[in-house]
This record gives structure tokens, sequence and C-alpha cells, in this order.
DNA sequence: CTCGTCGATGTAATCGATTGCATGGGTAGC
DNA sequence: GCTACCCATGCAATCGATTACATCGACGAG
């Protein structure tokens, strides 16, 4: 590898003279930097990244953790985050948490040595660290939440209205008559889910049928999905509809109805959430509220980058706009 | 950020022997050791990696290239990546190429910048500048290939034996008694979708098929499983049973079955390849190839930490058990 | 003609680690 | 008691960039 030792020699100027072409251009001579650049593609010279960081501070890299990479929720926002960062010139360091502690610490601590400009993590749990961290430097501090919110952290965010969206999702199917709803969340631990089971509360109010509620407590996955919706269905009065805070959970539930020999959405009808690419293929095609998930891959990247460039004010929560899809798994219930 | 300097001040030692401490712990005295340990913690010292980095050349991140994180068979695969790398002291940098020649070009200029330490790629698409790399340094070259295997590369490879799968697979259509079967394979470029249909033709001249046989050429996605799903489906001598090269055009295949009216297995049998997890969870659940996806990610980091360590001989590729799922999505065809 | 200014470039310190070589004290062998 | 060796440790060069400061020449003003 040529190093910029190599360059300037080659060009007859000195190491400074090369660092600037490469980084402050308009300071140089016309002649000379040509001569310079005519010698770094000659030679193929790229500045080593070790020794730029070791001088800089700066890695330009972006620490990403997700408590599950292969969700196909959080994969394609991770792909969002991934396009946004290299367009800025960033490369993306992928943590993997499996929702462990000791992960997340584990990735905590690279931040902390700085081994990435920043972070952005996705999902509601951030190690208690790094919770310090950001109080300690306000919106200073670089990272930022993807998909959830979480006030009391203090750090900006990128997510829907997870309320709203989640009081659409009822009022459609209130709307089309029901009355008895099973709701299967995620972890109530997570603002999201509480989010959404606040929009779900008030959406029943409104629509009065704050009786005929139920509420199972999920975790997002298609099995947790299959088996509270066989729980919730074989009550007393069982619901004539349910809504599933993820897709994922949502084809559980699909798989647990055909189980006990109900149809949808004859019998039971069914809201998703997220519209991940499976959704419209399913059968039948899943009623869901549609997240814009690169969006949110990008606006997170967007908001580190403002926080790194020194700009940022005060933490930002960005809000963007989801959609409810619906398909053809919601239908009027049997009188 | 404390330094090597401020732990050897207060542990009233050299920088040497501080950073001997750390990484040759037997070649210093027990006593000095302790104090040097004690002054590391109590300063919550850790080592500077970009100087690390610079002196050493070594920059413990492993660089794995995907064409696409949102499908889920890559991403449980990248999963099994990020855990063995991150169990052997390594972190993972992401690369979404997108099937974009400009991308892997761009994540190929990492690795030659010597951004990590070695590359990762899933797909059988590698930049040409990566291919001349690997062709000169032959099996020294820190590269490695996983799910598909390329001759060609000299590279070592994870995967499974994708053409006795899909001979398998197709094994189990004929013993059912299905004669006319429709294949939809991923691109023909890659050697993983030629293994395949080498081995659905051996199949098939087993069984005596030959001229049952309707060969349709997809890319993997939902999308183009149902079209050409509807495509084979519509001809005059249509197939009773469809194998498709993922499991996610199998569930296009599957939602095109029901346009037309037929339904699975009644009219068509169906098989699909990976066994994503959601696989199990359609309607029907799916009889589909399994592959050991986190397996595969483990077994590619394996091969490449024996790269890095310098004891690679030649080229290993290593084939990695799958198996058969058959669930309800397979039956006999109706006389 | 001289001085001040400015633009272009060079000199060298610096970032924080690793490591080959030097040093010095202790011990074993004779 | 002297030599030889070894073990633990220190000294200082080094990795490859960035950048504050110094230098130098040209040019315009007075």
């Amino acid at each position: 590898m040529a190093t910029i030792q190599d360059v300037a020699r080659s060009a007859g100027v000195s190491t400074a003279t090369v660092s600037r072409v490469l980084s402050a251009p308009g300071r140089v001579a016309e002649a000379t930097r040509a001569r310079v650049l005519a010698a770094v593609d000659s030679l193929g010279y790229s500045p080593n990244v070790a020794a730029k960081m070791l001088r800089t501070l700066r890695t330009q890299k972006i620490l990403v953790t997700v408590p599950d990479i292969s969700n196909p929720f959080f994969s394609q926002v991770i792909r969002g985050v991934e396009e946004a960062a290299s367009a800025a010139g960033y490369s993306v360091l992928l943590g993997d948490t499996r929702h462990e502690p000791e992960r997340e610490d584990q990735y905590a601590a690279m931040l902390r040595r700085k081994e990435a400009d920043g972070l952005i993590f996705l999902g509601h749990r951030l190690s208690d660290t790094l919770a310090e961290m950001a109080a300690a430097l306000g919106p200073g501090a670089p990272i930022v939440n993807g998909c959830e919110y979480s006030p009391a952290l203090g750090v900006s965010s990128a997510h829907i209205d997870n309320e709203k969206a989640a009081t659409e999702a009822m009022a459609h199917l209130y709307a089309l008559g029901h009355r008895r709803v099973g709701v299967v969340t995620g972890p109530l631990a997570s603002p999201l889910s509480r989010d959404r089971l606040a929009g779900v509360r008030a959406a029943a109010r409104t629509a009065g049928a704050v009786e005929g509620l139920a509420v199972a407590t999920g975790d997002f996955s298609v099995e947790a999905g299959a088996a509270l919706a066989r729980d919730l269905l074989s009550t007393a009065a069982p619901p004539s509809a349910l809504f599933c805070f993820s897709d994922e959970m949502a084809m559980g539930a699909l798989a647990a109805l055909r189980g006990l020999g109900l149809a949808c959405p004859r019998d039971v009808s069914l809201v998703g959430f997220d519209d991940i690419r499976f959704a419209a293929y399913l059968d039948p095609p899943l009623t869901t509220v549609s997240q814009p998930m690169a969006e949110i891959g990008h606006e997170t990247v967007r908001l580190l980058l403002e926080v790194l460039s020194g700009e940022a004010g005060a933490a930002r929560h960005v809000t963007l706009p989801h959609r409810l899809v619906i398909r053809a798994s919601t239908a009027a219930p049997v009188a």
C-alpha cells in the first residue's frame, strides 16, 4: 500500500501538501494540486483509515444495534440505515443483541471506546451505561433511537405515531361492526407497545366497546402469535376480530385460526402491524398497518449526522407517516 | 479517555510493560501485573483501537456483504455470522450490495484499504478487483463465500449440497406420484441455482420424467414466484407440483395458486427451499429444504479465521447438512 | 527602496499503541 | 569470586496521517 509519503515523494512536495490537496483543495495552488492528484492515482493511493482515525478521532462508522436481525421488520429498517449511511460516507457496524443485556453492554462499550462515531439502536433497550452517557451529554450524545421513542432517554428518535396507528386499526374493525376484539401486544416494557395499547383503548372507548376488549401480551414472534390467538379464541365469548402488534404474530394467529377450524375473515377478522413484504401474500392477504421501514432507517441516520455535525439543538422526535392497508383479512362479522 | 501512558504512570511502570500485561501476560512478573491491572480498571482504561490498528495492521473487523439484507434467508445467515464473529472478538461491518456492482466495488475497496481483516460474501457475486486479489493470493486471500460455491474463485466456502438437496426434493414429488413438475429457479448466473437445477434434472432422469419437467427462471422474490407459478400453471398440460428455489418464491406461488382457484396440495403440490421461519406457518405448512442458516454463518467465520491465522492450506469447501422437511403442501396428485 | 501582507508550502509535533533491543539485577555453574 | 545467562523491565523507533506554526517569495503601498 502506498503511503502519503510515497505520494509526497513522487509529486515532489511535502506530506502536508498532499494532505491538504485531499482535504482542503482550495488552499493549494492549481499546478501543485494537479501534480499531487496525478501521483495519487498513479500510485493508487488511499489514506490509511487507522492513521486518520487516530489523528482525528473520527471513525466514519455508525454502530447499529438491533434485538433480532433475522426479524424482517428490523432487517428492512437496517437496510434503510445502511443505504443512508453509505450515501453519507459512513459504514455500518452491526450488533445483534438478541435481547441479551450482556451483548447490549458489549456494544455499548464499543461506542464508549469510540470505535464508532455514533449509535443507532432499534428497539427500546439501551444499556445503562449509555443511558447515563445520554443523560450526561444531553442532546449532544451521538445516540439515536429507531422505531421506538423513550422520552426519558432524551435522545432523538424516528418512528411512526404508534398510538394513532393502533387507533386507526381498531377503528377499522369497529367500523366493520366488530364488538369483541382480541389484541396481541408486544412486550409492555416497550413504550411502543404501550403506545399502541393506549391507542387500542382509546378506540375502544370511542366505539363504546371497552367491555369487548381482550388483551394478551406477546413478544412479536410467530410462536407467541399462534399461542395467544389460540388462547383468546378459546374463551367463552371469543372475539370476532384480532389485532396483532406485528405481522409475524398475525401469521401465527392465522395458523392458530385454521387449527381451530376457523376461517379468516369469515369467522375471525385479523389485522397485523408493519406490512412486511409477505403480508400481501398470505391467505387471506393481511390487513395491516404499513410502516415506512426504509424511511425510518434513513431518518435515524439523518438525525445522528445532525448530532455529529454539532448543530444539534434539542433532541428531535421525528414522526413518519404510517398507513392502514386494508386487504382481505378483515370483513364484517357474521351476525 | 485514559491512555496507556496514564496507566503506566499510575502503576509506576513503562508503557511497554502495560502493553505486555495486556497482550502477553506471561512475560511480566506477578506483582507488576497485579499493579498494572489495578491501574487499568481504576482508570477504566481500554486500548485505543485506532492506535492499535495503525501499529498492528489488524482491525478485528469482518466485512460481510449480502445482496439483500431484508431477505429473511440472508438475515438469518448474517445472524450466525455476527454471533460467531463477536464470540471470536471480531465485529461485523455490514454491506448491503443490493445486487449493484458499484456497491460491490465500494465494499471491495474497503477490504483492499484494509478497513476489515477479511470479507465474507453471501451470494455469488464478487467484485472483479477482489476476484483478481483472490487469484493472486490464492487460498491466503481473506475472502470466504457463504451459501454459494464458485470453484473458479478459489476461495473457501460454506454451503449445503444444493444438487443433492434438489434431487431429494424432486424425488419426494416423484415418489408421491407426480410426473409433471414445474420448477422455479433462481438466477442462473448463480452456481447455486445451476447446481440445484442439475439436481432437479438428475432426479427427473432417475424417475423417467424428463418430459414432464418445466423450468422457469426466477430471482428468489415473492413477486417472481407468483408470476412464474401463474405462467407454469396456465399451460395446456399444467404441472401437478411446483418446486421453488426459495420459500419466498413458494409464498408467491401459493398466492398465485389461490388466484387461479387451485388448492394446495389437492390440485398442486408445492416445495420450497430454505425453511425460513415462516414456512411452517403458511397455509398449508410448506414442505421445504431446510438449510442450517446459523451454521452456515458460523462456518464462514471459522473458515475466515483459519485464513487469518495463516494456517490455511488449500481453500476448503465445507458442506453442511440440509434436510427435506415434509409438511402439508405436498401430497399425491389426484388421478 | 523598504516594509508589510499574503498565499503557498514545508517542518515537525502529535495521536496511542506495539515491539526490537538494551539494561540491570539475580542466580547458577565452575 | 567470576562468567554466563535469564528474567523482568525500560527506552525509543515506528505505524501513517493531520495541522499549528514557520518560512519564503512576490507584490503593492508609501
